[in-house]
DNA sequence: TCTGGGGTCCTAGGACCC
DNA sequence: TCTGGGGTCCTAGGACCC
């Protein structure tokens, strides 16, 4: 058996913890840059605030319904869902996080499932403030579809058998996890409409529509295992930092100041999981919405001859791939860099040719960058990033970072 | 004026090789 | 009319997830 604990609309609920006065009132929090709304309470989802609706589009009804809104705060979000995780632990030690608000417990060899799942999900309520939702099943893809109608219901925690055309049929096909809006279309073709008639589609046809992928969720919807429970992650294989600006970037020296901010965040993401890049890739990419504007997107990549996790060095290999698709005269809107081919740094294999850095370098480089987490980003950094930033995104409503800043902690009476 | 960010996996097709 | 066949590797793009 396999439980499937979320978070009930997370960034919202992680938002009510400190301010209670928002309890049963409308609230949203947007995405980077305030764009999007990204989450939503109950009572926001009534109005009608749509999933991912830019919020210039949703501004005047948010004001008409005193719909509070938030800024993303991830600091916040991120300290939670520890602590979440860390209560979660207490009930089934095997398992894996899966995302920020969402965790797989094995309740395999427990008796009472269920009854195991209230206990959990008042506990994490009652500890850390957060609603959680729970759904069972003999499959990830089933505890993930209970969870779902757990939400639905409200009753907070629920069990969905394999073969249970009752609960199987309340699941439209496009809610079904692992088949997104280009499956549910060829999929309502050939009849599928919810789960349960998906099950009841031959495996040729379901393989022919979306390959093994999809197979494999057909499968674990009869109660065949295919998805195991991951608990230590696997190492991640790229890692991406990107954003959007708050104005428009005309110049390359901005352009290159924010590109070398964001290789120092995703070089620090490396440093901080053991990890070397193997390549770069830089991109940079207008406004795609705004139709009267001239469109540039390009993007280009280099393989390195030694992996590395040299903040000095990915900052000069980037500003060189950033000149070379940089064009003058257009109004860019985002840009960002991936490192490429991450591999462990124990399995770090030197060239034959080349000494592997040198230990002056690097004892400086780890000294700044120990100043940088100790003091935060401005007690240490690095000269290409600048100070001025006036491309950063915006996030005008955010709310204090209380769990994880001395000089943000709330005070109460 | 304003439209997020960060991932994974799979497949088709081209380049190249013998 | 006819154009070899069978591999591997790489990349771009599509689909999905939160």
């Amino acid at each position: 058996m396999i439980a499937l604990a979320d978070c009930n609309n997370f960034y919202v609920s992680c938002e009510r913890v400190f301010r209670p006065h928002l309890q049963n009132r409308p609230v949203i929090v947007l995405s980077n840059n305030d764009g999007c709304a990204v989450a939503r309470s109950n009572e926001a989802k009534e109005i009608g605030v749509p999933m991912g609706a830019p919020f210039h589009q949703i501004k005047s009804l948010c004001q008409q319904n005193g719909v509070q809104v938030f800024s993303s705060n991830y600091e916040l979000y991120g300290d939670m869902s520890g602590r979440v995780v860390s209560v979660l632990r207490r009930f089934a030690p095997e398992l894996e996080v899966y995302s920020i608000d969402e965790s797989f417990l094995d309740f395999s060899g427990i008796s009472d499932p269920l009854g195991l799942s209230v206990r959990m999900r008042r506990t994490v309520g009652q500890w850390t403030g957060i609603p959680i939702s729970v759904g069972l099943g003999s499959t990830k893809t089933l505890a993930k579809l209970a969870n779902r109608l757990a939400k639905k219901m409200g009753s907070g925690c629920m069990q969905v058998d394999h073969g249970d055309l009752e609960a199987l049929g309340r699941v439209a096909i496009e809610d079904v996890w692992g088949v997104g809006k280009r499956l549910a279309v060829r999929l309502r073709r050939v009849g599928a409409h919810d789960a349960w008639s998906l099950t009841q589609v031959p495996a040729s046809v379901v393989r022919s529509i979306g390959g093994v992928t999809l197979e494999r969720t057909w499968q674990e919807l009869r109660g065949t295992p295919c998805l195991d429970l991951e608990e230590v992650p696997s190492a991640r294989k790229n890692t991406c930092c990107s954003r959007s600006f708050g104005k428009p970037v005309t110049g390359l020296v901005e352009l290159e100041e924010a590109v070398a901010n964001y290789a120092v965040r995703a070089i620090r993401k490396v440093r901080a999981e053991g990890s070397l890049a193997c390549g770069i890739q830089v991109f940079v990419m207008t406004n795609r919405f705004r139709e009267d504007q001239a469109q540039y997107s390009n993007a280009r990549a280099l393989s390195l001859d030694e992996p590395t996790d040299d903040p000095i060095r990915v900052i000069r290999r980037a500003k060189e791939l950033l000149r070379a698709i940089y064009r003058p005269g257009y109004s860019y809107k985002k840009a960002g860099i991936i490192l490429l081919d991450l591999v462990s740094s124990n399995s770090q294999q030197g060239l034959l040719f080349e000494e592997f850095g040198d230990d002056r370098t690097r004892g400086f480089v780890d000294a700044v960058e120990e100043v940088a987490a100790r003091y935060g980003t401005m007690g240490g950094f690095w000269g290409a990033q600048g100070m001025d930033h006036s491309w950063r995104m915006r996030r005008e409503m955010r709310t204090p970072r209380y769990t994880t800043n001395w000089s943000e902690i709330p005070e109460f009476g």
